[in-house]
RNA sequence: GGUUCCGUAGCUCAGUUGGAUAGAGCAACAGCCUUCUAAGCUGUGGGUCGGGCGUUCGAAUCGCCCCGGAAUCACCA
């Protein structure tokens, strides 16, 4: 039982007695005790004032002796106007940490019996082009968040929609049939999604041009829009495409092969994966069907141009369009589609779609229109929104040439690490490669936790002139800190000191030892909270507090120098630490290095 | 205009079942390396929690109204 619910009993005890009330335990609000306080878990006393008809002071101090005599657990307690501190007994502390020690993978939920099976999408690029800053938020975030998931216990299958069809790649496609002298990414040594994202900037520039001359001509701007062209035959490619005119599903398959390369590069530098990916080319004319019962049952009707639409007005939305009047279908029908089929094929209890905040309505209206529809799984659609990165310059246009590159940023943290490592004299004596390993895994964390950090409802600034900091709340800090306790261990090792479960020291220990147990004791709940709130900030922040915390400790608090029970203490101590630090960044995608 | 989200220190961000004197980091300034890693630690300064009203013992947190910013409301994806 844990002790957050053995007070809450014995306080309900204490009133019943005390006061000859029956109360509810929702009644009793635990709160942890401020630092500056003397106390680990504070009792608003506010509450049972009604009952006592006594004042806050009183009924503090009634209840406060109550549980000190007959709880074991609480050794001791003080009244601060309607605030009942108890202190907890060290002992406590103690069982816990041995507890945690003797358990393996701790934080992980190996089995529950609720366990769900989650497929969570993420990532879902564009073919045209690389990826960028904002693409570094949606596939941190969706693989911290998978893997959160799996810390709980679920079930999780990460998948990845890749947009590899429209318009869109039919531009870079173009731009490369007309200007690119049949170059490769083998004969430029370009990198596969930067060559074609360099012809989907070269046709969206020629498209511009065209437009000026035309509305030099006399055309307005829409109309110039509409008749360039460039942008009429990317259109006629597209047709082409779609009626699967051998030359261009050639072009097709072979500039889409480059940007794959390209993106399993950048993957693996992210450091993330996925179970199944699925192709929009393959998955883009379903829906149809399901569009096709709505309305043979009514739930979708057909306007007279023989376009079909959902009526939404009713739940205070508009009206959406589900198929052409042409019967082609659009993007609504498309994720109707692909969800129903997932579904049928996964039998999944929850589906969780990384995308960013502009497609908020899209999600809403989807996860709507499939309850009309009658689907039992309709309300198990989750979104989970994140907000844009913006620079200060403001929001970042790929065609405007604004975008921050994800390779090159990646490259430039290694770089930073490298340098400052370097500067620092840090990594004297490896060998080239394992410093690079090291430098690897310092930059990928300094920008994995610079943006996990936050919020992921919340927009989020970045800028390239200040780069990302390793100092302070940062990745590289926390990375810090767990090298330092593994060089602890290491010294611990040297001189044959044995780290063993049995932590009772011979003396008391302190109010800064036992904030550490407490935190360590703390984890398993944070880990949950994340992924009920499918939000790796929650642990991120952690992370940090942790760290810091043991900062203090080292600073302050001697451990291969203590007296021998109390360093074999402080070394199992630092171990668990370590170990919670391991695990909360693996949460994040981030590794830890045994040195740095 | 409708809907949704955001607004906390100069900057970037924490802070929800409503709780005590609102917290970190960066930046600035002042200290600490013959002692387990100084990517660290300690200290100083820095706030009308966008504004107002309300709910109550108590509001950054809940409600209403304003102000400011973002996203979205396509036979684009």
């Amino acid at each position: 039982m844990s002790i957050e619910k053995i007070i809450i009993q014995s306080v309900a005890e204490a009133i019943n007695n005390l006061y000859n009330v029956q109360i509810e335990e929702k009644l009793v609000q635990l709160q942890e005790t401020k630092k500056e306080i003397t106390g680990d878990i504070t009792i608003v006393t506010f509450p049972f004032l009604k009952m006592s008809k006594k004042s806050p002071e009183q009924t503090g101090d009634d209840i406060g002796n109550y549980i000190t005599q007959h709880t074991k657990e609480i050794s001791g307690y003080s009244v601060i106007k309607g605030f009942l501190n108890l202190t907890i007994d060290a002992s406590y502390w103690l069982e816990n940490l041995s507890r945690i020690a003797s358990t393996t993978n701790y934080g992980k939920v190996e089995c529950r019996p609720d366990a769900k099976t989650i497929m969570v999408e993420y990532s879902s690029p564009n073919t045209n082009k690389p990826l960028h800053l904002g693409h570094i938020r949606n596939n941190l975030l969706g693989y911290s968040v998978a893997s959160i998931l799996k810390a709980n216990g679920h079930k999780v299958i990460m998948v990845n929609l890749v947009n590899d069809r429209g318009i869109h790649i039919c531009k870079s496609m173009l731009a490369w049939k007309k200007w690119g002298n049949g170059a490769t990414p083998e004969s430029t040594g370009d990198k596969g999604d930067h060559l074609v994202g360099d012809y989907y900037v070269k046709f969206d520039q020629e498209y511009k041009n065209q437009i000026k001359q035309l509305v030099s001509e006399g055309l307005s701007q829409e109309e110039a829009e509409k008749k360039a062209p460039v942008i009429l035959e990317a259109q006629e490619m597209l047709r082409k495409w779609e009626a699967k005119d051998p030359e261009t599903v050639q072009l097709w398959e072979m500039m889409n092969g480059w940007v794959y390369k390209g993106f399993d590069e950048t993957y693996v530098k992210l450091g993330v994966s996925f179970d199944k990916i699925y192709y929009e080319s393959q998955t883009y004319l379903l829906g149809k069907a399901i569009v096709e019962k709505g309305l043979e049952s009514g739930i979708l009707f057909r306007k007279d141009d023989n376009s079909v639409w959902a009526d939404l007005t009713g739940d205070g939305l508009d009206q959406k369009l589900l198929l052409r009047s042409d019967g082609t279908s659009v993007y609504m029908t498309q994720d109707l589609g692909t969800a129903c089929l997932r579904f049928d094929e996964y039998h999944m209890d929850e589906m969780v779609y990384v995308v960013g905040n502009e497609q908020n309505y899209h999600f809403q209206v989807l996860s709507l229109i499939l309850q009309k529809l009658g689907y039992s799984w309709a309300k198990q659609l989750k979104h989970l929104s994140y907000g844009m990165v913006e620079l200060p310059s403001g929001k970042m246009k790929s065609r405007e040439g604004t975008v921050v590159d994800a390779d090159d940023l990646v490259d430039e943290m290694v770089g930073t690490a490298r340098d400052m490592s370097n500067e620092l004299g840090k990594l004297d004596g490896y060998t080239r490669e394992q410093a690079e390993k090291i430098f690897n895994i310092i930059g990928q964390g300094a920008l994995k936790y610079f943006i996990l950090k936050v919020d992921p409802k919340k927009n989020m600034l970045f800028d390239p002139k200040e780069s990302i900091d390793f100092n302070g709340n940062t990745g590289p800090f926390i990375q810090y800190t767990y090298a330092r306790i593994q060089s602890i261990m290491r010294k611990a090792a040297d001189v044959g000191f044995q780290v063993s479960g049995n932590v009772v020291p011979g003396f008391g220990i302190d109010e800064k030892e036992i904030q550490l147990i407490k935190l360590i004791y703390k984890y398993p709940q944070i880990v949950e909270e994340a992924g009920e709130a499918l939000s790796p900030a929650v642990i991120a922040n952690y992370a940090y507090e942790l760290a810091k915390e043991f900062n203090q400790f080292y600073h302050d608090y001697p451990i291969m120098k203590a007296e021998e029970q109390m360093r074999s203490f402080r070394l199992l101590l630092a171990k668990l630490i370590g170990e919670v630090i391991e695990s909360s960044m693996a949460l994040l995608g981030i590794e830890v290095p045994e040195r740095m």
